[in-house]
DNA sequence: TCCTAATATAAGTCAAAACTTATATTAGGA
DNA sequence: TCCTAATATAAGTTTTGACTTATATTAGGA
């Protein structure tokens, strides 16, 4: 997934909230507007409408940071690494050229950590990130 | 700096292109100006005016993400990884469970590392972080 | 089957923010 | 000192995108 549409996603600040609380584990999408209305009304900040959850988490979706798992009525999500990936990826470029050998190795356990975990959770590709039916 | 303001700021593409203009090596304001303008040209875009280079700019600045240093009439803009460590920060929020206890290390690592390089380059407060040369 | 709960989509409004032109500021050279 | 180059700031316009209300879709239960 493009690093492009992942920093597009988390430009917005009530997204990165999202990312946060799921960070805290897997919600379906009324759980996520619950705690989110919670916490902006704690600060102050008026609370946030269903619908404009549900957009903040398309966005997110077609950005690759979270994952979508349809639960009888519910559609439970979660945080995404891919996108995550992509993020950490492009932050590389900017690998300081000071910090010397240590920064291969911190480089190469990144990588190998994200291989492994692919491997091991075999069936977690794009998958429910369907729209149902019609379309 | 705060990861919101470096979010906020990095949310948008042509200050992308920034950043990874600046990752190539310090650059004047105008150069930027000019190696933008010829970027996005060859992607179609339309050019881009100095003004709106130097409000761009001036975004990254105050999230933390670039440092400046006046040389004659010039100003000199380059990557400040202050901004990017705090973005790395807000990653490590999602550091993946499954990961085990390399992890751990390469968490340490980079703390390591952060910490290391501050304590090499000493006055460097805000202002003139260059780094590397010109590259 | 009909109703309800959970979520997504449509359509339109409004505000933030990205851009433009014009102008101010500042350093250095003639 | 005056002029020019390099950049920043002001002010205004336009675009993007976040939000709202209303409605569609789908699953499950009575």
């Amino acid at each position: 997934m493009s690093a492009e549409a992942a920093f597009d996603a988390l430009g917005d600040p009530v997204r990165r909230r999202i990312m946060e609380l799921l960070g805290e584990g897997e919600r379906p999408a009324g759980a996520v507007a619950a705690a989110l209305g919670e916490r902006l009304a704690a600060q102050g900040r008026g609370g946030i409408s269903q619908p404009a959850v549900s957009q903040h988490l398309k966005v997110l979706r077609e950005a690759g940071l979270v994952t979508v798992r349809a639960e009888g009525t519910r559609r439970v999500y979660g945080v995404d690494e891919e996108g995550l990936a992509a993020v950490r990826a492009w932050l590389e470029r900017f690998a300081d050229a000071f910090a010397g050998p240590l920064d291969a190795l911190e480089t190469e356990l990144a990588r190998g950590r994200r291989e492994r975990r692919l491997a091991e959770r075999p069936g977690r590709g794009r998958e429910g990130t369907g729209r149902r039916g019609a379309a």
